[in-house]
DNA sequence: TATGAATGAGCATTCATTCAT
DNA sequence: GATGAATGAATGCTCATTCAT
């Protein structure tokens, strides 16, 4: 009645339930989600939530899929392979950085999956079938700085990659408890911009140092 | 009838609750677990634990006190004010290292607490009161290195207990999502070796630096 | 298996849902209700209560107001600007005495209510919207019946509205305090009659008397 | 700890035990209250009103007991056969009147009793041979009122005490609801004046007209 | 394709009551 | 006489899901 009922738009019902439970499962995981909740903010009913992806479950799984296909492209859209070493490393940290910082929901279903232990991911051909972008293009990197003579040459890329994602993801993952026990919110701006350039300051004085 | 039943043990059976909800708080969260799982877990019932912590909500705050506690008890029995910055650092840094490590509830809690934006321990007057006893150690290490010329100066020490703390966190949070996209599992231990060694690395590469 | 299942009947799933209440508020009061014994008189289950009303007190507030419309209703129908002052007032005391005989449920959900100081009624608009047509009859007949002399003039109509109802309300909801008490049953038939005699006759004989 | 603990006092505890389960079953009926709001207003432990009453159910006869050996007393305390018969009406009225107002707590229990259809007076033995002394009393008067030919002498004086108590307790019991439908407070001290003065002028109007 | 109606299992919580000291 | 600890059976309510149209 009062409602802005939305009729006989299959694809448009389908992205707006996926939205909607983007949405709720970052809050509140698959457990805390409401079906209804999804279905009301999606516009639509909980009928249409089964009818398009079978269960909650298996909604939960799509929703991983699309925020990894997200990345993925993102990823793909870098290109780092014409910069100089040093250039491609400081640009790959401030993206990876900026990422996870404006789309916090992937942030929140990441550490929601992991409290699960990755069953959805695991249970996703999708997302098994798409191999992270960026640790060949990282590889190519290491590899240009090392034949320079500016990268140290015993870095191994995924480790590496690791490090450089985790101070971002830490800061932003913990922010509450952080600022509860430490006294210090690390999302404001200036924080941010601090923590970042100590970050990267890190990585590259480590990369430039000669093997031990 | 087969279950071993204990009576009148009321030391023992808030004790056993409050264990109980720890793991069954640790997976599954809030909202996840159950409360007929931890009175089962507790070999009790479901009453008791309202009749100590009156309610599932405080139930977990309980949990996240005692669990904040005792790392705190942990912090406080470090004694780095001994030992040369450099291996008072690493010393550090391995202690972080390892305490989540060995204590992945904590860190699990750490996450569902986050996941709340951190409710819990904000209305925690306990865990509000203690407040980290690490910062203080650090900040006079940082500053014993500096005047013995080992360290920069312009390192702030917050900043600087992330920094540390965020890799062992990221690896050790992230293993199953990262163990599905990067393929690798950095929790088996020669891994875990090599992580720890880079970070250290890094982090002592930074502090060796001069300020730019 | 063994009930007659209604199914996909709307109109009559709430309409049962709500005299099934009605009668299990009527005995045992708000608290004393059980929803399950609600669904079960209802024929259908303890959720479809929630899908149309949504709480337990939201359906005994439902209760309340059909009742009342009802009453209302009944109230409307009486017809007594045709007749003489006397014979008007007999037959409105014959009426009151009557419904409540007839509603008892009416009545003890009167009483109910009232023991929680007439929070329900209080918060349902549309009960607080239908001001009791009665009472603006009740005035005309005092007011017809003083000028034609046979009626003193200086009759309040809520005060005496109240005088009516209250002897056929005492007797009905004291009904079982009294028997035990005074050991006389007030509501067998012979009995009733004589009640409701000795009650008219005392308001006619008032109003007949000159004011003092 | 920081309640007041009394200890060692039998007698008190019985007592505390019954005036605070009379104030809790007066609000909220036999199923509303609570054993341990019970026992906490009565400054003691659940334990010991299974220990002095044995159930829920027999602590509430015993309040029932109590409130009428209360009224029984205060009825006995009346003289009402040394007045004129027309003064010992009036008294008599005003003393119904009152003593409901004044202990508004038998008048809610009164009404739970009834909704439970009298069953905790039916199995009290002490209420059933306590009968109430003031019909006899009231029979008296009516003999002498006719026999003095100031009133009639068709009057059932049962009848008649039940004519004389309902208004009284009508409006009081209703109070809640008669205000929220008729708009008037039937229960603030002009409105009361008023009703109890219209209430003995109906009876005595009534007694003193000639049987028809 | 879309939707209101229906369902049973499960949820956190509360209850009166009893046990053991 | 007095008390903290313990219990099992409800209680109101919510959940994801399916039915019928």
């Amino acid at each position: 009645m009062n409602e802005p009922k939305i009729k006989r738009d299959p694809e448009g019902t389908r992205r707006r339930i996926l939205s909607a439970a983007a949405e709720e499962f970052a809050n509140g995981g698959l457990s805390g989600a409401r079906v209804d909740q999804i279905a009301r903010r999606a516009l639509t009913n909980e009928r249409m939530l089964y009818y398009y992806f079978g269960s909650k479950e298996q909604l939960f799984t799509a929703v991983l899929e699309q925020a990894f296909a997200c990345l993925a492209d993102a990823e793909r859209q870098l290109d780092l392979d014409g910069l100089e070493p040093v250039d491609a490393i400081t640009r790959l940290a401030h993206f990876i950085w900026n990422y996870y910082f404006e789309h916090q929901d992937l942030l929140r279903l990441l550490n929601n999956e992991n409290l699960h232990e990755a069953r959805y991911i695991k249970n996703s051909s999708r997302i098994n079938e798409m191999m992270s972008p960026v640790t060949s293009m990282l590889s190519r990197i290491l590899r240009r700085g090392a034949e320079a003579g500016v990268f140290r040459n015993d870095v191994d890329p995924l480790r590496f990659y690791v490090t450089l994602s985790a101070l971002g993801y830490y800061v932003l993952s913990n922010r509450y408890t952080l600022a509860a026990i430490l006294g210090r919110d690390f999302t404001e701006p200036e924080e941010r911009a601090e923590v970042l350039r100590l970050s990267t300051d890190m990585v590259l004085c480590y990369l430039r140092t000669k093997a031990s």
